[in-house]
DNA sequence: GTTGAAAAATTCCGCCG
DNA sequence: CGGCGGAATTTTTCAAC
């Protein structure tokens, strides 16, 4: 288990809440907007880095202009979950598999997935994904638009 | 409709390759890879920009360090899709939510939502998702494990 | 698309509370 | 020790070619 708590007090937890909101601010426009020196939010953002807290940035896109028409998400079911990690394996050679999680509930594996187009989302269906061994049925949902997309605020709670 | 394709030519592509895997990568490191000069980086750039193809960036943190322990997708089925605009104007409100999609399927609209603890996970859904109006019933699905998370990569084809 | 120079940001280090 | 300020380095940005 990687995932346990660290300690953040409230100088990191601003400095995150900015960033998490838009990841491309300087550092210089950060410390101006939290009242420190540039230096503190760069010590803090390596230290957050460095334990693991931070990891890369991620570009938003618009997939649409770029070609891809289709998101879309996938409950697939497993023969049995003894299956889990060599499908997750094979999902990982599918480039269209963007996102992928473990899941309770109705499906053993939850899939996002993006395609060109209708002819491209059969295509890894059915001559990719539902040929992998383990793969009992699958669901799909095809999303027609993202109405929300971003990322959580930090409360400013006294401990964490 | 505002999401037609645009002319992206052979540098655009490598250009978003690169900053797909890792958005803070150095407009000076890009042009050393692709063999151009760092100002033909910035005007490519700002060109994908102005247009609406790139958008802000969007850090990669881990929610577990930060005391979210918990990823959860909801499918929310409406009593009737005319309540669908409404229905997203509250999700906006709630700041657990972090995604929520328009789909085809069996659910109407497709969430995913990010809180602390069981006990928080329960207060979201009965307080709040499912006090909304038009909102029949939820299904959940809990992630146990994010195992891929990624991004596309461009091919390289000759037109796009 | 490139070059080169100005502006800005990052990064590092010595100093202070 | 953690935060600050300034200096050196690197990157971004933009005009002219």
């Amino acid at each position: 288990m990687q995932g346990k708590k660290e300690n953040i007090d409230e100088t990191d937890r601003k400095i995150l809440n900015i960033l998490l909101k838009d990841a491309n601010t300087s550092y210089v426009d950060i410390a101006k907007r939290i009242h420190v020196s540039p230096g503190t939010v760069h010590v803090r953002m390596k230290r957050l880095v460095r334990i693991g807290l931070v990891k890369k940035a991620f570009l938003n896109v618009d997939y649409n202009k770029l070609g891809y028409d289709i998101c879309a998400f996938l409950g697939i079911h497993l023969e049995n979950s003894s299956f889990y990690s060599q499908v997750i394996d094979a999902l990982y050679h599918i480039p269209e598999v963007v996102n992928a999680h473990y899941t309770t509930g109705n499906y053993s594996i939850f899939v996002r997935i993006i395609c060109r187009d209708t002819e491209h989302l059969r295509e890894v269906l059915h001559e990719k994904i539902q040929e992998i061994d383990g793969v009992q049925r699958t669901e799909t949902f095809i999303s027609l638009e993202e109405s929300i997309h971003r990322t959580i605020s930090l409360e400013s709670r006294e401990e964490v």
